[in-house]
RNA sequence: GCCGAAGUGGCGGAACUGGUAGACGCGCCAGACUCAAAAUCUGGUAGUGGCAACACUGUGUGGGUUCGAGUCCCACCUUCGGCACCA
């Protein structure tokens, strides 16, 4: 079939209305049509180029990139959703808008597609960046495609390094050993993530912790600014600041040492804590397995040495370590009490971290609650050194206030006893001082960032190891270090090591044959700074240059809540390292953030009795429901068996839940999958897929269109006298300009996107009641249709391009200002007040707007429902909230 | 385990500053159109009792503050995100 395209300029569409009977507006809603045309018109004016221009405001509106996968998942379409509604409307705004798009190319899962298929990581790579631009375009983003950059690019990566070097020089980089997962039959270091029960996900091999040396920057050197500089992002969500100052972690305590003999030597064994306090009830200390007292101990005692063994096993995450059972062991030596002198015995735990501090705690099994049931555990005694009044302290089990720092007060302390919790620390560390055993010092909970991987597929470290000179670092001149892109990994550790032509070169310091390190960088690095490089003119001459002034910082960033931590912290801290470096201006590369929650759609799975569990897809299901719509069971449509009901979760390949937006793109169009993502849910909430809900969301335009195809079939209006409007007429403008309100506050300010559509909604469903064919009417509802088209074209670019014109406009609405609300149109001459008796809804009064309090409360009481509740019990209180409510407050 | 969130009809959600709980959408029910179905349109839809008017109950659980609590406070339960090599 063939339709002619409905876009038509005003005169000329009168002219044909004069004509001809035929409807000069297609009836019928076609996405693909619509949706193509519009994207040509802007393609043809090159309209998302931005332009940097001092002259004139500016809004960089940044989601994070997406690592290149294969293709695109609803998170993605939700994430770049939300920065284009806000992108178009700022510019409809008059901002100048920045929105680019690029790919976080570098990573795992290249590597992991290369032993599955034997394809190198570059190739894979770039084939999915080419089809999912594809997809992105298809969505209608307002984006800069100019300024696309990859990170495995070297014209990208060249400027890790150089940075890297610049940190090196600065001493923020430097070298020290670090803790992996070695997986010994591969021979290779393991991510968290290819650790599955602390075996190797290929191998099945038992997990090793190994130390191997390291590249680290030196985050902690920024703790203290990183802290403070939270307070100079309001605009971010309260939560992920607390989440990041959590993981910063300040804590001001007292470092301190006991001392002990060994082997007739003065060794100290230095210790941290935040609890100084409690210094008096220490009964043991204990030291991780890696310590080099533990390493002493268990040089004669084989049992100790197995025990150590079995700590070094296992997995290096946090989360294992802290759930995992606490064990320990006795080296056999004792510390000296520095103020008691008592002779204090230390342990090995598998709970203590080398990494952490000093890699030794002190233990108060009285007063911590992991050192009391290690305590009980092992017969350990028990000292309690704090009290609160009116508690009874007993060792039989553990209480919370044991470990109250406020209302704690010093017992069996000795000269300590009755002081408060700072009081005692003061005391305790000016003694410690002293004695020259210890002070008081602020310690991170934050550690060094590690950015060695010994894998591929990644940016290039640019060091050259020489046997005489050390490490040397590549020279700025011999920048890029280039990674080959044609290796294949095959799973037996990295590629590169395997490259006599990446590896052997000469010393830049003596010229003498070198080695070249094959580590390359997390990829948290790529990510740390690409937004300051999208608003560069990305030359080969400099990291950044002048135009990054204009554009940054970041106005609006926009990703997943999963992100809080890691990625925010380190772009922050690059950033910071970069203004230091004299490259960029101001502390924070973020001004607003919005984290938005994950997609989640249903799981459906059956569990035969023997094997594993196998998923189904939620489209290869059918769902049975009762009358009531209540939910009864389902069944996989292909074989009518019943499947079983696993909740809702992320979408994820492992679940087999995903939605493919590249169907629901076909079937319906990019706009109804962008109005379903943006009405679904609050952006930061998590939203459930529905596929009732998106052919609602078509159902929608489609309403829509056919509204404005009606309006505009029927005639344009010409001007009509708007200043004496009959009360339904004057009612629905007022409801116009009422949603124009809420829709420009909503999308502007709360960023809730699902009660800007439903406002939308509401004035769509209250023109489609008015059937007035006056010349008054058309005119109302041509400024309503208007209004519509505007508020939605955030939202819904296509369509609103095509209703647009069809409203008879020659300029494109994208270059068309957003409207002003006309405050006449709000007025109202009387208002309805919800009364109340005790608190219970129990009528309605309509007052004139201008009423004053007694004449309310007056009408309130006069109401009959509210009387009957009143009855002739006496009226206590009568409580007024001016335009809301009346609350008539009486006995019994 | 630690840190951070969230829990409201059959479902997704709304209620913004403590002031009408359930907007809007989905689903379901009834009706219109149709030979029929789909699509579309109209109406209904928290629960319980009642012919109805209306009344009572109701925002994860248990307490509290207030004239008034989904919203504030205390305790608990469940689910989700992060925990440094997934990105």
């Amino acid at each position: 079939m063939c339709y002619k395209t409905r876009v038509v300029n005003r005169p000329f569409l009168k002219i044909i209305n004069s004509l001809i009977s035929r409807p000069v507006m297609e009836p019928q809603y076609f996405p693909e049509k619509v949706e193509q045309d519009a994207r040509a018109w802007w393609g043809k004016h090159r309209s998302f180029k931005a332009v940097a221009d001092p002259r004139r405001e500016k809004y960089y509106c940044l989601s994070m990139f997406p690592y290149p996968s294969g293709k695109l998942h609803m998170g993605h379409v939700r994430n770049y959703t939300i920065g284009d509604v806000l992108t178009r409307f700022m510019r409809m705004h008059g901002k100048n808008v920045l929105q680019p798009m690029g790919w976080d190319a570098f990573g795992l899962p290249a590597e992991n597609a290369a032993m599955a298929n034997g394809v190198p990581p570059a190739k894979w790579t770039y084939d999915n960046i080419a089809y999912m631009k594809k997809q992105l375009q298809s969505l209608g983003f307002a984006i800069d495609w100019e300024r696309e950059i990859a990170t495995c690019k070297p014209e990208y990566y060249k400027w890790n390094q150089w940075l890297f070097l610049r940190m090196l020089e600065k001493g923020i980089a430097y070298k020290k050993t670090g803790v992996v997962n070695w997986d010994p039959v591969d021979q290779t270091v393991l991510a968290n993530e290819q650790v599955i029960d602390g075996r190797g996900w290929r191998t099945g091999a038992l997990v090793e912790k190994r130390e191997i040396p390291m590249y680290y920057l030196a985050i902690t050197k920024y703790a203290e600014e990183l802290l403070a500089d939270l307070d100079k992002l309001p605009e971010w969500p309260e939560r992920v600041r607390t989440m990041q100052a959590n993981w910063i972690g300040k804590s001001v305590g007292v470092r301190f040492a006991f001392p002990y003999k060994l082997d007739g030597r003065d060794e100290k064994l230095w210790v941290f804590t935040t609890r100084a306090d409690t210094i008096m009830g220490v009964t043991f200390c204990a030291v991780a397995a890696e310590h080099p007292l533990a390493t002493h101990a268990a040089k004669n005692n084989p049992k100790l040495a197995a025990f150590v063994d079995e700590c070094k096993r296992g997995s290096v995450m946090e989360a294992d370590i802290a759930t995992i059972e606490k064990k320990g062991m006795p080296t056999g030596i004792s510390v000296t009490h520095p103020l008691t002198g008592e002779p204090i015995p230390v342990w090995v735990g598998n709970y203590v971290l080398m990494g952490y501090g000093e890699g030794a705690v002190m233990a108060v099994p009285a007063h911590d609650e992991r050192d009391f049931h290690f305590a009980k555990q092992y017969g350990l005694s028990i000292k309690q050194v704090i009290a609160v009044e009116g508690e009874q302290f007993t060792t039989d089990n553990w209480t919370e206030w044991y470990a109250d720092k406020e209302r704690g007060r010093c017992v069996n302390s000795g000269k300590y006893d009755g002081l408060g919790y700072d009081a005692a620390v003061d005391a305790i560390a000016a003694d410690l001082k002293a004695k020259g055993l210890g002070d008081k010092q602020v310690m991170w909970r934050l550690r060094d960032w590690g950015v060695s991987r010994q894998r591929y597929w990644g940016c290039p470290i640019p060091i050259i190891h020489c046997e005489a000179c050390g490490d040397v670092p590549v020279p700025d001149k011999d920048l890029p270090v280039v990674l080959p892109e044609d290796c294949v990994p095959d799973g037996s550790g990295n590629p590169l090591n395997k490259r006599a032509d990446f590896v052997n070169c000469q010393c830049p310091k003596c010229g003498q044959p070198a080695r070249r390190e094959t580590d390359t960088m997390d990829t948290f690095v790529d990510s740390s700074w690409y937004y300051a490089r999208y608003a560069s003119e990305r030359g080969d001459s400099a990291m950044v240059d002048g135009e990054t002034g204009y554009w940054m910082p970041v106005d609006q960033y926009i990703g997943g809540i999963e992100h809080a931590i890691l990625h925010l912290l380190y772009s922050r801290f690059w950033w910071k390292v970069m203004r230091d470096t004299g490259l960029v201006r101001g502390d924070e590369p973020f001004a607003r953030l919005l984290t938005q929650g994950m997609v989640l759609n249903e799981i459906f799975f059956r569990k035969p009795a023997s094997g594993r569990i196998q998923y189904f897809n939620p489209a290869e299901v059918e769902v049975k429901l009762d009358d009531k719509g209540n939910r009864v069971g389902a069944v996989l449509m292909s074989d009518d068996q019943p499947v079983e009901s696993g909740g809702i979760g992320t979408m994820s390949k492992s679940k087999n839940n995903g939605v493919d937006p590249q169907a629901l793109i076909e079937q319906y169009g990019a706009d109804t999958a962008r109005l379903f993502m943006m009405f679904a849910a609050p952006p930061e909430d998590t939203l459930e897929w529905s596929d009732e809900g998106v052919a609602g969301a078509n159902r929608f335009l489609r309403r829509l269109w056919k509204l404005v195809a009606e309006h505009v079939n029927a005639g344009l209006p010409g001007k009509a006298d708007i200043s004496n409007l009959p009360e339904p007429l004057k009612a629905l403008r007022r409801l116009a300009h009422q949603t124009l309100a809420k829709v420009t506050d909503d999308i502007g300010r709360r960023r809730t996107f699902n009660t800007a559509i439903a406002a939308v909604m509401e004035l769509v469903n209250a023109l489609s009641r008015i059937e007035d064919g006056s010349p008054q009417a058309k005119a109302v509802r041509h400024e309503a249709l208007e209004i519509v088209v505007v508020l939605l074209s955030p939202m819904v670019p296509h369509i609103t391009h095509a209703l647009w014109q069809a409203l008879g406009h020659t300029q494109a609405i994208i270059d068309t200002s957003w409207p002003a609300v006309d405050t006449a149109a709000l007025k109202q001459d009387s208002i309805e007040i919800v009364v109340q008796v005790n608190g219970k809804l129990r009528g309605r009064v309509a007052v004139p707007a201008t009423a004053a309090e007694d004449e309310v409360r007056k009408l309130a009481l006069a109401d009959e429902g509210v009387a009957r509740h009143v009855g002739d019990k006496p009226v206590k209180k009568v409580i007024v909230v001016p335009g809301k409510l009346v609350n008539i407050v009486v006995a019994g």
